[in-house]
DNA sequence: TGCAAAATAGCACGATCGTTCTTTTATTTG
DNA sequence: CAAATAAAAGAACGATCGTGCTATTTTGCA
């Protein structure tokens, strides 16, 4: 039942086909992203990473070409994890209400449950909130690839029915936006217990509002 | 009518009567603080500092005795302007809805009018939020210490009479957290036109979700 | 098995980091 | 004005950072 943390090692047999070389790019950037989602994107370093993998900092570094490059692999990486167990697992769901409510479901788990591997959609909008350059760029073009999403997984529960059918989209998705949000302040930095059931509550209270059957 | 950007220099008539020392200390937690808003807190260097105040390093330094104690001494200060231009205006205004809604619209100006200015509150958070130590303790008592603030003035709405007495106030104060963090991620990282619109309209649906009057 | 190519290690570079110690300069006080 | 004190500068430290260059080792293929 429980979602596999987003920094468990890659399936080896996945992995099988590959050159060495991009094996073990594979298994950095899976060491990478681990050590980002505690310590974020801005704090990893390329000589704590080569520790990890017990490897040369320059043995690590020549899979990349620069520290930039590194990060936005770690953005690339996190995005198809996220795809791979907060999108695809809803899109099982039939449209509507059952899909948004495991979108939201899944993606509260990503946010609080794994309490101890953080959100790098999160961590990195405040790191990234004001610089300019590719990681910031990748970064931005997952989140609103995946805010996107939840915009569509809003209106397909208008289209249903299960929403009011002037209910504004986007206003559901900030909302919900929100609540995840809070959940991860809350849980992660204040340790509010309950945090959980607060997010859950919101998301009742918005369905209410908004037309949806409970 | 505009609130004082929380870097805004003191005011030097304010600092008159102090011995040197303590002025130029005010001047760089001040600087300090200018440079943690954008950078962060843990991109807060004495170099870069030392640098904006045309000083030598060591001269900021001996002000401090250590990097912790500098981080400290700016959330403290970031503390202070946060109650004097969020909170303590609002208190000027009466039990209830009309007190509850000035402090929202206060801190949503922290979060999004000063675009330049990052809330220290939101990236400390993340920076923050899987280490221990002073710092982190320093930052968690002060959010505390607002948030348990707008806890309170969600139960004198209740009391006045302005929300529905049987309303979870804890509930309400989430889902207000969560519009400002909403805000404050689309505006400042995705630069997402409306959002202080959305924000606003989300406050609405809160007070009608739990019998506030609009 | 041998050879080309790919992968990794080793080393050094300039820069910056927080911090300590010593010296010089400013300020306050008697 | 002089002595005492506080504030600031200067220089150096070990550490870590990202990155470039050159060897060495490991791998894949004929």
């Amino acid at each position: 039942m429980s979602v596999l943390p987003l920094h468990s090692p890659r399936d080896p047999i996945a992995t099988k086909g590959q050159q060495k070389g991009q094996q073990t790019k594979a298994a950095i950037v899976d060491a990478a992203l681990g050590l980002a989602t505690q310590i974020g994107l801005e704090g990893l370093s390329i000589g704590a990473l080569a520790e990890v993998m017990r490897m040369s900092k320059s043995g690590v570094f020549a899979h990349f070409g620069s520290r930039e490059e590194l990060q936005i692999s770690v953005v690339r990486e996190y995005h198809t994890r996220f795809e791979e167990e907060v999108f695809f697992p809803a899109l099982q769901l039939p449209r509507g209400l059952p899909r948004l409510r495991a979108l939201f479901n899944n993606w509260m788990q990503r946010t609080s449950i794994e309490i101890d591997s953080g959100c790098i959609y999160i961590s990195g909008a405040v790191e990234f909130d004001d610089r300019t350059g590719p990681v910031r760029d990748a970064l931005a073009g997952s989140v609103r690839t995946w805010l996107t999403a939840m915009d569509r997984a809003v209106v397909q529960a208008k289209e249903a029915g299960h929403l009011d059918a002037n209910a504004d989209e986007h206003q559901v998705a900030f909302e919900i936006h929100g609540l995840i949000l809070a959940l991860h302040y809350e849980a992660r930095f204040l340790k509010t217990p309950n945090s959980v059931d607060r997010a859950h509550q919101g998301f009742a209270n918005i369905l209410k509002r908004f037309g949806g059957a409970n």
